[in-house]
DNA sequence: GCCGCGAATGTAAGCGGTTACATTCATGCC
DNA sequence: GGCATGAATGTAACCGCTTACATTCGCGGC
């Protein structure tokens, strides 16, 4: 029980070294003239006392947690991690805090966080590309900062050039020589699939599409059903990696080769992506760097401010194209 | 700036509502008698007020934040993902937040944290299989409560049957017919590391070892420095998935073919592991549930505990056994 | 020796909740 | 009607820190 520690507190110190509060306040912020004996003394005693400034004590009186909230759809997948991973790197460069939470794409859980956040983090990226999750902004704290990734709201937000990036990778298969191209989708409500899903619809000759919802079992399925059509496409673009995965196996499992019968495409660029067989042609997203911008936007001033992301075509052999191969060792 | 919001507080309600400070912290709290129509009122005019308590004033009042710490390694790879999966999940339904720290090995950032965790955090995590870790420990507040993952140390820990994985899988190896089986070793410091190794060690023939340092680029070195032997071995045991996929694309890059040419197994069972050809055969840590324990324990009472996780076999294809294959599809 | 003044330090009022204790209120009973 | 009694509510201290403001100290200049 977290009860034995916690004894020790400013008071003590400043008894022990035979001053004021104020004094030991002022030497460990290194605020206010202090004698430098004075300092060395309190110092000490810190050590000596192990003392440590009690985090939600000086949060409430300095009316700042240094802390920052991540609330994300869910925890599952490299994506996910891959963002935390940007956050944390750059809230560690600035001496923040990040508290993560996943809610399971579950709307009652989410309205809970917003409830949550007052007086515990200073700001909050929110990703969810569920374009209802902006209304549910309405759920927080009046004017309480807040960034969204991946979904545009009234304040701040960045997002992705899914649309440019979809159209890219079309443009890619169509200079291959494919004609006939499968597009799986992602969830319906998700504004990247659906942006992703207008860049292939915008310039693939036809339109092939199967359902999907980013995950790998539906990749798979949409890979069976697809090898039971009597003409088969060409090539198939899955609206993210995991799902161009599910539909790798699915091929695989059927005795069709990748690339040789038909081509297949993803889009994020997960670091796994590099490591299956064939290594995937993919959308590169640049992962870590929304996470980090996301959090330089979460503490930065600016009321309002929408940026969007760049993505690259990374080109590697699932689409039959060997001339350009990249990254197969990290 | 996190300034414009944080206006209204429970004060403002009380005036509003025309009740005492105390009655609303009962109405929000649940505690002590209060009429019902009188906890209407309140309830209304929290909503009215768009109130939200303030959370570190709550948790400095009540000695209590409802928030964990966790200390990890590094962000990187799907072993660390899986973990905060796994104690996201019991935190929320405990009713519980997530603080989570990644330092980049570096002993300095985790003794900053340590000194941080006073006041922020109920009880902390801390998953650091370097052995030395346990003896940072005395920068944490004396007696504040820790759980340690994957290392040992006086007071609370979980971990994994290490040895007894690394012996399963050299025993299943044999039982296929290999006694030429590599092993490539995971970094010199990590206790996993270090248990897994003298599992092979005694269990293997003959120990024919490289180094390593659990990264997938380690792995295709050791791939490569393999094929340049003049008496190659038959199989290929690496410390953690990561390396066994980096020795993978090693051999392809080679012209060898797994496992018809060389078996090759991991440890971890990350779940790409069932995504790459041939899916790999693997020792299964189930790293969600050590999360979740881990959290569990964090939140207990107990002074003192030592858990330790047990592995399994995960026959797949990368060893040539196909007569269990397991989990093509999840 | 005294005064003025900046440097060093101390005092105490918050920060926004919780809660022990005090107070008020509504009943029921004599 | 007076009073005991428990329910409902209010008052104010406290959690551990920061900081505005007050106070004291040390010292140079007259």
């Amino acid at each position: 029980m977290p009860d034995s520690h916690d004894r020790v507190t400013i008071k003590d110190v400043a008894a022990q070294a035979g001053v004021s509060v104020a004094t030991i306040s002022r030497v460990l912020n290194g605020k206010g003239p202090v004698r430098e004996a004075t300092s060395r003394r309190v110092i000490e005693t810190c050590q000596a006392l192990r003392f440590t400034p009690h985090g939600v004590a000086r949060s409430l009186s300095i009316r700042r947690t240094h802390t920052i909230g991540l609330l994300l759809p869910d925890l599952h997948g490299e994506f996910f991690s891959e963002v935390i991973r940007g956050i944390d790197a750059e809230a560690r460069r600035s001496g923040y805090h990040l508290l993560v939470s996943g809610f399971h794409s579950d709307r009652q859980e989410m309205i809970a966080v917003f409830r949550a956040v007052r007086g515990r983090v200073d700001s909050l990226i929110v990703m969810s590309p569920d374009r209802e999750a902006s209304a549910l902004c309405a759920y927080l704290p009046a004017g309480f900062p807040i960034v969204l990734l991946n979904n545009t709201g009234v304040s701040r937000d960045i997002s992705i050039d899914n649309y440019g990036g979809a159209e890219a990778m079309v443009r890619h298969l169509r200079a291959l020589g494919h004609t006939r191209i499968a597009f799986i989708k992602g969830p319906d409500q998700n504004a990247d699939a659906a942006e992703r899903l207008r860049g292939y619809r915008d310039t693939s000759p036809q339109a092939i599409e199967f359902d999907g919802n980013f995950s790998e079992e539906a990749g798979y399925d949409a890979g069976i059903r697809m090898l039971s059509m009597t003409q088969k496409p060409t090539a198939v673009f899955a609206a993210n990696d995991a799902m161009a995965f599910g539909v790798m196996i699915a091929l695989r499992d059927s005795g069709v080769r990748v690339p040789h019968d038909i081509a297949l495409a993803g889009f994020d660029d997960i670091p796994t992506a590099r490591y299956v067989t064939p290594p995937l042609t993919t959308v590169k997203v640049p992962i870590a760097e929304l996470g980090r911008r996301a959090f330089d936007l979460a503490i930065s001033d600016e009321e309002q401010r929408h940026e969007v992301l760049q993505t690259t075509l990374v080109i590697r052999e699932s689409c039959g194209s060997t001339i350009l191969r990249g990254g197969t060792k990290s």
